[in-house]
DNA sequence: CATGAATGAGGTTTCATTCAT
DNA sequence: TATGAATGAAACCTCATTCAT
């Protein structure tokens, strides 16, 4: 990254027409391969098109400059996982306390697990970008969720229960990174949804009282 | 950065006389500095050796090139947090569970929050550079410490200790992440405390029988 | 030249288009200027593409460094006085030696002083770029075209022709060098061709039979 | 080389001393080594005086830069060789053509041949540096020498002796260099000496007349 | 005299971005 | 609309040379 020129980062077309968003799709790909070929500093635009098949100037077309595009690859890529764990605890609203954070749990490491190698290509781009601030939106969404779904546990009941949200999102990324840079395949992921869940399950315990 | 060169990481040249010694410093802190002010990708060396008050060629003595220095920098501040979390694990072998916990979680948010910016500031340089490797190297030691710890608990047995020592470290940093990256004060680190504590304990509890 | 980078010398791209093929000429061309205006370390990226009037991006657009560039230039020349040089040879297959020695001499001669200044520019980069190996190839180009031209000679025979070739080529350089380099004009070339002819002619008597 | 910055190229102090003369010996040999073992683009004056055993600024009390300490260098090692040619020629005046050459090309292959590898070492400083001027300086030596002995030939008489020594001399360098890049040993000299001895008579004879 | 840390101008190279075709 | 050659600012890094110790 040159110069981080702090220009717009939202996309500058809309894609409505088909053409149009199947080349972004394409783009988007292209980007992720080039990153987990090439790494992070040699990830330029003009090996992005290339690899994608289009030109330097349409990529430029679908996205303002390099940053907007890092950025709306990793807004799409959050964006999936959050979903697939809001969606995980608006299902276990009522539940009990130890239902909630496996269900959630589970959710999360598998949406996180399905293309391992994706979160691992875009850990730098979202540092370096600008996209904390995606991280950190789509992190509310997550600690919402988590905090609306607590709310209504059958067997207990929180003073705190936005921090205890926050908490319990943001303590439950470092295992999960750590989990995929190992490597470790889909056994190592199951011990770790045992382990998030009792890591969760303990805590929420420890700061609520039975209803 | 540009081409992360791959080249070697190590220093130079171990600053044998007093006025390199001291060179070396002001550079670290320099780097520091610049990386807060200016952000990542505008941390030129140029700029890290106006800030130092010394010349590029200088900075170049002492390290190979900018990956080094970075890498260097980031070191030695991980080195530092690491320490003092070892060290508080080394006191309290044979406590319980929760006095553990609290200890651990204590030392480690106190050497992190010493200096928040310093954190904020190497966040991504931590990344960018290979220091991954360092990071690595340098939690292992910590996951060490805590399992010899865990093991001595007096009033707990582990099956999984390895494991459980993973989790609680890799599970803390997050959190203690977030509250710096708030932009917190004193406060939200003493609460943080207790909920860390309250994570970590709950967790092992969770994952041990009672003595 | 810093650091001799040992990277690949081959051009980046071959010009396809018409504007290209034009911009790799002017280029050429103005590194020979530069070399002949301000001396081999003087000889910049950034001066050459002043002069060429592009931009030093435009110079690595076609040439992945400054070597491949110097390298590329150094081929261009030496080639086409070996092929004026080796023309000269194929055309008198069958004639006797001191024809052969006068026209290949001759030819030699003439190609090389078309442009004495780009031999005398040439000089120093042929051997400081690793273009030994251009010039190395080069010459076996030559010896092999006087070696096949020796053997079938209307008046001698040879019984160690592939030696003879090897030093007539090697020994006809020196003396053509130190007459460019004296800055001597067409009458001096003149008697070169006479005193080199004799050079080439003797020798050749000395090492054949008469048949 | 940077700058070529063009000042003196005479050594700064006359070794007087006992001690600064073999100090100067060591440079030498240092520079030498460097050369061979790293490459033109990779000698650097601090190289070259780690290698001596000496500091930088030991060197730079002996030469005023770095050209003039290769070009003190490559003047050594050219002189020798030179001087041991001129004594071959003074040690045959009055001889016939055929042992003149005999004799001036057997001292000049063995002077050249002595230490190979300082030959290629020194070939791209030579030309670097400015040496041209010392080249040029000791082959006018050369050509002189080989010029008194051939007026002096027993067997011949020459019209042009100027112009005959000066290609005599040239025209053996090529074969020379090419036979110690070639990395031939003592046999393949051995023929060069045949072959040169041949050249030279060859020409000598072409263009004189009997006596 | 020797030392070697410090200097800093300047060289090479990259790559996001533009715009004529 | 798509293309990709051209741009050029700016980054990294080297190394001859000096001078305080």
């Amino acid at each position: 990254m040159k110069k981080t020129t702090a220009g717009s980062l939202k996309p500058r077309k809309t894609p409505a027409q088909r053409r149009s968003a199947v080349t972004v799709d394409v783009i988007f790909e292209a980007t992720i391969q080039v990153l987990l070929a090439h790494g992070f500093d040699q990830t330029t635009t003009t090996r992005i098109a290339e690899r994608a098949g289009v030109s330097v100037g349409s990529v430029y077309q679908y996205f303002p400059n390099k940053r907007a595009l890092l950025a709306a690859v990793v807004r799409r890529h959050i964006a999936e996982v959050v979903s697939a764990g809001v969606a995980a605890c608006e299902s276990v609203h009522g539940a009990t306390l130890r239902e909630m954070c496996s269900a959630a749990v589970s959710a999360f490491v598998d949406a996180k697990t399905r293309r391992p190698e994706v979160s691992r290509a875009l850990y730098l781009p979202a540092a370096a970008v600008g996209a904390d601030l995606i991280v950190r939106e789509e992190s509310m969404r997550s600690v919402r969720a988590v905090h609306a779904m607590l709310i209504t546990a059958a067997d207990a009941q929180f003073s705190q229960p936005a921090i205890v949200s926050q908490v319990l999102v943001t303590s439950v990324i470092g295992p999960m990174q750590a989990a995929i840079e190992s490597g470790g395949g889909a056994p190592v992921f199951a011990a770790l949804k045992q382990h998030l869940t009792a890591l969760c399950a303990g805590y929420a315990k420890e700061m609520s009282r039975p209803n």
